[in-house]
RNA sequence: GGGGCUGUAGCUCAGCUGGAUAGAGCGACGGUUUCCUAAACCGUAGGUCGUGGGUUCGAGUCCCGCCAGCCCCGCCA
């Protein structure tokens, strides 16, 4: 539907034009061109486009909206591009325009779609000015020594789906996990493993830390007990800082081990993720001191080098101070951050030569970055083209509305978490098997549990808008009914059940389409939106776009398979069918795969 | 005190640049299976879109005030 979408805003806009000239012309003029409105009908009874310009032309031009209408309508229907995609144009209530798209229109659409594997989402054009597009998603962002736990579990999900689906448009992608390997808790941290394993230095290998949360949590005690070994954690902060080599090596020790966490539930979840931690721009953290100086933007209060923020004001109504460099000469994460933002716009090889930056944390967070952001563009890092973005998310709840713990108050763990909702999920199919008198082997019951469960975490999470704050509930999520993951696998399981049925979905002669009933044209309009809804969600990054257009286009489908045989009626209904069989397969799987979840053949 | 986000059906949420009669799902109630997986489908009930103003031909959507909840606010990240 883009290209027609495109087609028919450029064809309605010349009918515009042609049907009041001399306005359109001065209006050209005075910068503000008139605007016919082309956008998706709002309703199926109102057809596939609607011209909405008719009603708020009417003072500009002086006439009624229906008047409006009928001059638009004169030129469209002397427009021979016009009429060949489109039937007859409907005046409807005040003045809309009615588009219904021709029959032939959306069967040859389909058609070029069988043969186009990217089912028609247009790459991005690598013409000379956008072969520099690359674009840094920066999610997930754990800390170093400590586990990741449902705090992590948003960014995760919703940057990985981000990222899949700028890729999938083509622009190059890196995906940054911005670790905390770096500050001051790393002092108490490599004293702890000092005191209670000297040998860990020597053969960095031969140590497993073990549970490095319970390492945090008991250097963390003997931090608040024993003042002396408070003292030796400061020194070793500073002996860390200033590069000492035993330092370095205890501290690259705990970020290996925690890697090695990390890694698991990455591969998990099937995320690729480049760590480039905090402690990666130490080295130009004085730079971007030097370089605020030298644009005049830094000022020194109370012994601390800060910028001071544009329009955002304190409690006595002054502009309030980023910290760039603090009193004792120490940097903060304020200072680590603009280093980032200039590392990765600079132009490579001193930089990743990025021009947009997407930033996946809670919203919490919205001040720091625009804060962030603003001090980076007055310092004149961006280039005309460039964008930071931050996109932010909700909290993580439990089902009573607050901060999701467990029951005894602990953080949750992210790795506890899908171990349940596999759990979960493998309890509710064995029941389902039982119910059904089924029988299957223990590996497809491990294999569909673990795929559901974890479709099911993410799907719940990515469905939602995310700056709301998400209501965490396992009930809900593998409800396995409603818009939940399962529902979608499932309207691919039953493709996929028709395909062993003697369906081929993959008819090679030249095929034509002949739709007859009303659902069939249903679902053929609904496959033609998924382009739209892929430049949506690039443009937005709102991947819960992409949930609800594929729950849309589920339900069409279970109607269709819900209302007509597909393969016990005559031949060539019967190909047609499997064609939107096909075609339905194809972009549920690679709209699942835009959220990062596998699909199955059988549930 | 300043700033941000949120407030839509009993519950969880959609609602794209302002557009036609505000939509889903769950839950509730009722119905559908000699047929491709019923993890489905069909129907019924359920709303002063927090509240009061304003802009507009038209406001859930934009502007202002107020109420409620959450979050952020100089040397922690």
């Amino acid at each position: 539907m883009l290209i027609l979408h495109q087609k028919l805003t450029e064809i309605t806009q010349a009918a515009l034009q042609q049907a009041f000239p001399e306005e359109f012309a001065s209006s050209l003029k005075s910068g503000s061109p008139l605007n016919a409105q082309l956008v998706y009908a709002s309703k199926p009874e109102f057809g596939d486009f609607q011209i909405n310009g008719a009603l708020s032309l009417s003072k500009a031009l002086k006439q009624p909206p229906r008047n409006i209408a009928l001059e638009i309508i004169k030129q469209l229907n002397k427009d021979e591009k016009f009429l060949e995609i489109c039937q007859l144009p409907q005046i409807a209530g005040p003045g809309f325009i009615n588009l219904t798209i021709k029959g032939s229109q959306i069967t040859s659409a389909l058609i070029s779609r069988l043969n186009d594997d990217r089912l028609g989402i247009p790459l991005v054009q690598k013409s000379k000015k956008e072969q520099l597009s690359r674009v840094v998603v920066d999610f997930s962002s754990p800390n170093i020594a400590k586990e990741m736990h449902v705090g992590h579990l948003r960014s995760t999900i919703i940057g990985d789906s981000i990222a899949r689906v700028l890729e999938f448009r083509g622009h190059e992608v890196l995906r940054l996990n911005h670790v905390g390997d770096w500050g001051t808790q790393f002092g108490m941290l490599i004293n702890y493993l000092k005191t209670v394993s000297p040998k860990a230095l020597q053969e960095p290998d031969a140590i497993d830390l073990g549970d490095l949360v319970e390492f945090y949590r008991q250097a963390k005690k003997r931090f608040d007990e024993d003042s002396e070994f408070q003292d030796a954690s400061r020194k070793e902060v500073v002996k860390l800082q200033s590069g000492d080599h035993e330092s370095l090596q205890s501290w690259g020790l705990l970020c290996e081990q925690s890697r090695k966490e990390f890694e698991k539930i990455y591969t998990r979840l099937d995320i690729r993720l480049q760590e480039r931690g905090e402690s990666f721009y130490n080295k130009f953290l004085q730079a971007v001191v030097d370089e605020l100086k030298a644009s005049g933007l830094l000022v020194t209060d109370n012994g601390a080098k800060c910028v001071f923020l544009n329009g955002v004001t304190g409690k006595d109504g002054k502009p309030l101070p980023m910290i760039i460099q603090k009193s004792d000469g120490g940097f903060n994460y304020a200072t680590t951050d603009l280093a980032a933002i200039r590392y990765r716009l600079h132009s490579s090889p001193q930089g990743d030569g990025a021009n947009r930056l997407i930033y996946v944390t809670d919203a919490g967070q919205a001040s720091h970055f625009a804060g962030v952001f603003q001090i980076a563009k007055r310092a004149g890092w961006l280039k005309s083209n460039a964008r930071l973005e931050h996109v932010p998310f909700g909290l993580v709840q439990g089902e009573d509305g607050k901060k999701l713990k467990t029951r005894s108050g602990q953080t949750v763990k992210l790795r506890e978490l899908l171990d349940e909702a596999v759990s979960k999920a493998e309890t509710d199919l064995r029941q389902r098997l039982q119910d059904e008198g089924r029988q299957e082997s223990e590996a497809f019951i491990n294999h569909v549990s673990k795929t559901v469960g974890l479709a099911a975490v993410k799907y719940a999470d990515l469905s939602q808008n995310r700056v709301t704050n998400y209501q965490f509930s396992f009930e809900r999520m593998l409800a396995l009914q409603g818009n939940t993951a399962p529902y979608l696998l499932y309207a691919l399981v039953r493709i996929a059940g028709i395909a062993r049925k003697g369906g081929d979905l993959y008819i090679q002669n030249n095929v034509t389409l002949n739709l007859t009933e009303n659902i069939e044209w249903e679902l053929a309009k609904a496959l033609l939106k998924f382009d739209a809804v892929i430049l949506e969600v690039e443009e937005e990054l709102l991947p819960n776009r992409l949930c609800s257009y594929l729950f849309e286009l589920s339900q069409i489908f279970n109607r269709f398979y819900d209302q007509l045989p597909i393969l016990k009626t005559n031949e060539t209904t019967k190909n047609c069918r499997l064609i939107l069989c096909r075609l339905t397969a194809d972009t549920l799987k690679q709209g699942m795969n835009l959220l990062g979840i596998p699909t199955l053949e059988r549930m």
